[in-house]
RNA sequence: GGUCCCGUGGAGCAGUCAGGAGUGCUCGCCGCCCUGUCAAGGCGGAGGUCGCGGGUUCAAAUCCCGUCGGGACCGCCA
């Protein structure tokens, strides 16, 4: 044994015993004829004293970081010597013997919590950066939340299954990241962009209630809140309704709350229909920390002579409307950023109407091309008062209009501080439509094409795709989903349908996930499920601004590994043993896809 | 694929707009001093390809072009 006792566990109560302490300099304050050092372990930091003995003169070679071994007596520090910052400010240990178990080499960067240090020095001393308390305290929460989670749901009933790695491209839609075949050069595992199919066969395989922390992995570009290879808590049950799930689903959010976050959910959460979080907040996954909902104009401005907006109107779209309070002080400089935040974001503009402070009257270029009657009503028609400014969009496609309101009605909560960072606003958004459109005229599955049609478009989703609904949804934490999922298609033939209307072949369902079509032959239950993404989850809680925060080794943004510095080049051999340049000898040979 | 920001001793910054000697700050590092500190203190010292390449200029950390790396966002990611 290195030690008897954990350094951050000491306290008045162990005065006169003799321990040993095994740890890292934290901190040493060499005042010649005595020297003081902090001890960190993973329990915490007590004060080593040295003094008048052989440990003090090795003492002195002591850096920060050495790992060390000490024996002392633990004594109550002398009055007015205490350190009330510290939970071990009452006592300290004088150390009678001290061995050095490991030299530090100097520090690329400080362990030190108070010190900033970028991210990119961080992650490539990794190791350095996990001693210090932030960083550790991220990594530990998200093993407590791991055990919230498994243990909520063992005591449920569900089992956790291991699902390969090495598998088939499944059609979630995101690139696949593949990996060559030795043994059958030209062909190729790609790693799961989640467990989906899998666990609906678990579902056919009778187990009823299956769950999984899973890695997933997807080939795309890189955000705050994405990385190559990123976790899910992968739910799946059999004989459930969306409600079971939903049930499911908030007790899992509540626990880890309520655990981690100490805080209660109000449950049931509240839930809103994809239209309704459409219509009111301009997205699929509102922020209800704050108001200033989108207000739809399409009705109140027909008929304007503004071509900007009838255009819209006369096409079947949209016109609407979110309010900035205050925004009419903004000045002209501002007011211009706010279009080339729009055209940032692909729309054309964002037009605005201010209106003044004192009068309320409205002022602005759009302002001129408004009739009075319009411009008389527009305050109440959109809820603004004297001083704010109003922004407009409009498009025949009512969705992307909405969504650049929704847009800036997010930039509107931060700039004017409508936010508190502090609250939590938890809702289940329901009832998404099933299809949209492609650019090629076709329909694509919005969640993925697995996804049951609701009671009431079962039997006709095909006359309507764009206005059929599904039994899914996605439960959103401050504007970020952090969980979504769906009911199943338990039934071959609805299955089927839905790939017609996908445009994919019998021949191409056969060739893609034939398995799973298989596998729904043999008295398939029905089955839903839902899907938590768990570094999202895990860095709301830990309040952290990227999920990198919360993965022990994560990979910037160009999916590089500073600290292995992966990927890397490989070795001719590597390159000839992998099969990567199998060539097929003929056309048919290779998979069109 | 696109837009914006950043890159200066080991760490974090200032200096760049308005060109004039590698100038400055905080911390760390090395040496010496110091018996009650706790982000200890004092004195002294070392440490630089101003990301890289090219251009303009008498002169470039500074201006221009390109490039690499990092970050944020748009596209993309059901």
């Amino acid at each position: 044994m290195y030690r008897t006792h954990l350094a951050g566990t000491l306290s008045a109560a162990d005065v006169d015993q003799q321990v040993t302490l095994a740890g890292w300099v934290a901190r040493r304050r060499d005042h010649g004829g005595v020297e003081f050092i902090d001890l960190r372990d993973v329990s915490g930091v007590v004060q080593v004293v040295f003094r008048d003995s052989e440990a003090a003169k090795v003492a002195h070679e002591l850096r920060n970081e050495f790992c060390i071994e000490i024996t002392g007596a633990v004594s109550r520090r002398p009055a007015g010597n205490e350190n009330p910052e510290l939970p071990t400010g009452e006592i300290e240990v004088t150390a009678e013997s001290l061995t050095v178990l490991s030299e530090a080499a100097p520090l690329p960067f400080q362990v030190d919590d108070h010190i900033d240090v970028s991210e990119d020095v961080r992650l490539r001393h990794r190791y350095l950066d996990l001693r210090r308390t932030g960083p550790a305290k991220a990594i530990r929460l998200r093993s407590k939340a791991n055990h919230i989670a498994r243990n909520l749901l063992a005591e449920d009933g569900y089992v956790e299954v291991e699902t390969p790695t090495l598998t088939r491209s499944t059609p979630e839609g995101a690139r696949d990241f593949l990996v060559p075949v030795r043994l059958q050069p030209g062909n190729w595992y790609a790693l799961p962009q989640s467990p989906q199919l899998f666990k609906q066969l678990l579902m056919v395989g009778g187990f009823e209630k299956y769950y999984q922390i899973a890695r997933c992995y997807r080939d795309e570009d890189f955000r705050a809140d994405r990385q190559p290879e990123f976790t899910q808590l992968d739910i799946e049950a059999s004989f459930v309704t969306q409600e079971d799930v939903i049930d499911l689903g908030e007790r899992i959010t509540a626990a880890l709350w309520s655990e981690l976050a100490d805080y209660e959910l109000p449950r049931p959460l509240p839930q809103l229909t994809w239209h309704d979080a459409m219509d009111r907040y301009g997205s699929d996954k509102p922020d209800l920390r704050f108001g200033q909902e989108l207000s739809e104009l399409t009705d109140y401005l027909r008929g304007t002579s503004f071509r900007v907006f009838s255009g819209a109107i006369d096409a079947g779209g949209y016109v609407g409307a979110v309010v900035m309070p205050g925004g009419a002080s903004q000045t002209r400089k501002e007011l211009d950023g706010w279009q080339d935040w729009a055209k940032a974001r692909g729309a054309k503009g964002l037009a605005y109407v201010v209106l003044n402070a004192e009068t309320g009257e409205p002022k602005g270029p759009v302002a001129k091309n408004l009739s009075e009657e319009h411009l008389a009503g527009l305050a109440d028609a959109v809820g603004a008062k004297a001083g704010d400014a109003v922004f407009f969009a409009a498009s025949p496609d009512r969705h992307e209009a909405q969504e650049l309101l929704g847009a800036a009605r997010l930039e509107i909560g931060r700039r004017c501080g409508l936010i508190d960072e502090d609250a939590w606003a938890f809702c289940w958004v329901v009832d998404a439509p099933m299809f949209e459109p492609t650019d090629e005229g076709g329909w694509t599955a919005i969640h993925h094409p697995f996804t049951s049609p609701n009671p009431d478009w079962i039997d006709k989703f095909e006359t309507d795709p764009g206005s059929a609904l599904t039994y899914a949804y996605d439960i959103v934490c401050n504007g970020n989903e952090i969980a979504g999922g769906s009911i199943r298609i338990h039934d071959r033939e609805v299955q089927s349908r839905v790939f017609d209307v996908l445009g994919i072949t019998h021949e191409e369902a056969q060739e893609k996930f034939g398995f799973l079509l298989e596998g729904l032959k043999y008295g398939a239950p029905p089955h839903g499920g839902i899907a938590f993404g768990w570094d999202r989850v895990c860095a709301l809680l830990a309040k952290a601004d990227s999920i990198r925060e919360v993965i022990a080794f994560p990979k910037t943004g160009g999916g590089y590994d500073p600290l292995t510095a992966a990927p890397t080049p490989i070795t001719p051999e590597q390159r000839a043993e992998a099969g990567i340049d199998h060539v097929p000898e003929t056309d048919e040979d290779a998979v069109d896809e």
